[in-house]
DNA sequence: GAGACCCTCCCCCGGCGGAGGGAGGGGAAA
DNA sequence: TTTCCCCTCCCTCCGCCGGGGGAGGGTCTC
């Protein structure tokens, strides 16, 4: 019996899931969590054998969940609403067997339950391709990928709104050198200046849209 | 008999409400879509009383498709993954009975379904206080609310990531007056710089964050 | 008609932003 | 060691951005 645990924060998506998979034979759904920090105590507690999570929730979010998962931890699924190249790449390095869009047919899901379930994978042929190109370094690479570790601190930076000195302050660096990094990323992403450098940044996960704008973001 | 059309991209949010749906006396699902365009025909086709409408699809999206029905339109009850100020409030002007987070209890989904069917609206707390605050202009407002029509304008082009001249460009006009309409927006918005004005605009859904690099976007 | 608001354009000016080039130190690989 | 890249900082130059203030013409309301 493979025993799967549900996180997601829509409990239409939830009830879809459970629906589903309460209709295929040797899948016993253990369990529904609406947030990460629920999700964590819930794997603790039933110790599911699958986890279907999803990437996008308030408070936790799935990367974060899939970071605080101890040694022995389930198998994962990430099912989530967007591709950000940044995240798949991220929650695969994390440990994430397989990573689905939301859009994925439920008999892809299934699949991937099964999957899971001996350490198997099933990918969405997009987040395949992605992976591929990220591991094998083939062919073309997203502008991301040739940045310098320095040059995505400063590109997240832009992406939150903040101006060079600010980054300068918060990097403690020379704000000449922060305009140095400004300009390899803005030549490097083949963007005109720093505001579409940010909307860049925004469009491939490296901040949160919604926390692009806060003031600081220690995030724990 | 509720004849529900329900539209989505996710197949497995379909299953879900479908599920949820079937089982309530009363309420029968005639289709499923999982675009706008399929939607559009559907509704032709079986003449559903309440269509569940997903906002964000690939293609046509919710607001597309609640723009090209005709008057003697079923009810519609959108149902979104985000709470867009700028998005909620068009929904509403285009029609729309009520809008709910999919982050909504399911339960709250089904009296959605039944109140719509006589016209009713069912409204999440956070929507609700949205539009009172919009339709009342009472208490606090969006900083957007404060926007001239010119300023949304600029501000849209803003969050494309266009520089002064373009937009001067694109509107016909001259870049002094740009200017003027961007300082204002900065001043009204109370951001620092043009950068922070575009991801305000980007997290009120001015612009989908997928098109906003986009060169143009004639949306046809 | 007087006010209020919006849209349009103008000026000046200081400063941030971005291009271009240079330079030193350090680490990693050939 | 030599080479290459990254990180750091420095310089100049200039254009765009943004603040401040002004001004004319439009509409709408009182």
């Amino acid at each position: 019996m493979i025993r799967v645990l549900i996180v997601d924060d829509h409990e239409v998506v939830r009830q879809g899931l459970r629906f589903v998979l309460d209709q295929e034979e040797g899948i016993e759904v253990v369990g529904e969590c609406g947030d990460g920090a629920e999700a964590l105590a819930a794997v603790r507690a039933v110790r599911p054998s699958v986890v279907l999570l999803d990437m996008v929730m308030p408070g936790m979010d799935g990367l974060d969940v899939l970071r605080r998962l101890g040694p022995d931890r389930p198998a994962v699924i990430v099912l989530t609403s967007f591709q950000e190249d940044e995240r798949v790449v991220a929650a695969v390095r994390l440990g994430a067997l397989s990573y689905l869009p939301k859009t994925t047919a439920v008999d892809r899901v299934v699949e991937a339950v099964r999957a899971a379930a001996h350490g198997g994978s099933v990918l969405a042929p997009g987040v395949a391709a992605l992976l591929v190109r990220q591991v094998r370094g083939g062919e073309r690479r997203t502008p991301l990928d040739f940045l310098t570790p320095r040059e995505r601190e400063v590109l997240t930076a832009l992406a939150r709104g903040r101006s060079n000195s600010e980054i300068a302050r918060a990097l403690s660096l020379g704000k000449e050198t922060v305009k140095t990094h400004v300009s390899s990323v803005l030549a490097k992403l083949g963007v005109a200046d720093r505001t579409q450098a940010a909307i860049f940044g925004l469009q491939h996960g490296l901040v949160p849209l919604e926390e692009a704008l806060e003031p600081e973001t220690p995030k724990e």
